[in-house]
DNA sequence: TTTTGAGTTGTTCGA
DNA sequence: GTCGAACAACTCAAA
């Protein structure tokens, strides 16, 4: 434990929040005053795509804002984190840096890096477990390997201790004055540019969303009130509200999966929602931990197939066809609804999010590398363990992952899951004219301003299912 | 030790 | 219209 009397610095990269935060909880009990800071390195790892960016922005300037409350502030840094953090510790004297730990190959490496430096000067560092229910190396089969079947993984990790209890957030803290040091990098929000200017693209996303830990807590709140109860079918229907939409959230550690896990915990306790709706929300988070127990061990998840004999799939290379999908010009209403509710808001419901990648794996035959950098790019919850994750399961590269017949039909899912067309009726309004019976056929209605379907989908189908007979079994 | 059964999210075909 | 089978291969744990 560090000296007392000399600051403590609190590294936030995705816990932006000041509830149940491990690393400033433990930094606030240690009794010296708090710098806290948060460092924008473009020098290491994956950059971080546009939607992202632009919820980083609205993160970074809540935190500051909630630190502000308690006589703080945020600290931003810009450069190579090895190098700055360990400056900064020896130009105010720090005590020690803490941080919450995360799991993607480049930023573990990082965090190596500043953990050596900080011990060649004799500061402590400590690191703590801030986003995830059980840590990546600790839910093991029987043989000490990582599992690689979703369901014997969560029956091993559901055995285990429970999480612990969420942290409160700290009332009023001491902060160290900083005094303005010339020789770090300090810069303000601003100038990091994480906004788009010109032109100003951000607009959708603005509507959407509050990029706030308040509204974190408040979307939580909206679920457990509205949403849980019925979760495990309206979470299908994307002409509904019937998700949590805390991915964002998640993703820049707003809210935390332990503050989710227990209040759904609690809310099943209280007996007014069905068991069976919080087992399959809570399942939802065991994905995540899943993802990133896969990420731990398999740090290029995001580029290498994790069944290898993928590596001989026949992807074609069609750029047009590409530029369609992105666009939501396919020809398919809900493929395009969905392309088109990512392109406007930054998120795409998770039904749909199956939908459009398997239509790109599967009808348009397109590498899933090109589907996982376009939602990089475009989702405000691009997440570098679900987001690779999820794109090899529906490829069918991945760990547990669907099976190369499973080929969606678009229509048919239409149908299904957005029975009266409402959702397709608010994402592509050229179709907004067409009665729920014709509108997932858009065929039907010659006077639509509205694509032909790029593939037909018996023909794109049969090519799918060549393509993967093709694929020598290992 | 070996065997067996089950495993997030489907679709199509033919009886 | 309804229903069951077929569509792989592999992982993991229980028997």
């Amino acid at each position: 434990m560090p000296d007392r009397n000399r600051p403590v610095i609190v590294w936030f990269r995705d816990d932006l929040r000041l509830a149940d935060n491990p690393a400033l909880y433990a930094a606030a009990a240690s009794g010296g005053p708090l710098v806290c800071i948060y460092v924008y390195d473009e020098t290491a790892g994956r950059p971080l795509g546009g939607a992202a960016k632009w919820w980083l922005h609205g993160a970074l300037a809540s935190l500051d804002k909630d630190l502000a409350a308690r006589g703080g502030q945020l600290l931003l840094l810009r450069g190579a984190a090895d190098k700055w953090i360990e400056a900064l510790a020896r130009s105010i004297g720090a005590g020690g840096v803490f941080w919450n730990r995360r799991y993607d190959g480049d930023g573990r490496a990082a965090d190596t890096r500043v953990k050596a430096a900080l011990k060649a000067q004799n500061i402590a560092a400590e690191s703590f477990n801030g986003s995830s229910l059980h840590e990546p190396w600790t839910v093991m089969n029987q043989s000490g390997a990582p599992f690689r079947i979703f369901t014997a993984y969560w029956r091993t990790a559901l055995a285990k201790d429970a999480p612990s209890g969420p942290l409160p957030a700290p009332g009023k803290l001491p902060f160290h004055p900083m005094p303005p040091d010339p020789a770090l990098p300090f810069v303000s929000l601003d100038t990091l540019a994480l906004e788009p200017r010109t032109p100003d693209w951000a607009g959708g996303l603005r509507a959407a969303w509050q990029r706030t830990e308040e509204a974190a807590r408040s979307h939580l709140e909206t679920f457990l009130a509205q949403g849980l109860n019925g979760y495990a079918s309206a979470r299908d229907r994307p002409d509904k509200a019937g998700t949590s939409r805390l991915s964002p959230y998640l993703r820049f550690g707003q809210i935390s999966v332990r503050q989710i896990w227990h209040a759904v915990r609690a809310a099943d306790a209280a007996g007014k929602t069905a068991s069976a709706d919080c087992e399959k929300f809570l399942a939802e988070l065991g994905w995540r931990d899943f993802s990133y127990s896969l990420l731990f061990h398999q740090p290029d998840l995001a580029s290498r197939n994790v069944r290898s004999e993928f590596d001989a799939m026949p992807w074609r290379v069609d750029d047009s066809a590409l530029h369609a999908w992105q666009r939501g010009m396919t020809g398919y209403p809900i493929v395009d609804a969905g392309m088109r509710e990512l392109w406007a808001t930054g998120w795409m419901h998770n039904r749909v999010r199956m939908i459009v990648a398997s239509f790109l794996t599967k009808h348009l035959l397109l590498d899933w590398r090109h589907g996982e950098e376009w939602f990089w790019d475009t989702l405000v919850d691009a997440d570098p363990a679900s987001n690779a994750q999820n794109w090899q399961w529906v490829a069918g590269s991945g760990a547990d992952a669907a099976p190369y017949f499973r080929i969606f039909n678009p229509v048919l899912q239409g149908e299904k899951f957005d029975p009266d067309g409402d959702y397709v009726r608010r994402w592509v309004p050229e179709l907004a004219h067409l009665p729920p019976t014709v509108i997932h056929h858009p065929l039907a209605d010659p006077k639509a301003r509205y694509p032909k379907p790029i593939v037909d989908h018996g023909e794109a189908r049969s090519r799918a299912l060549e393509a993967s007979k093709t694929l020598k079994k290992r």
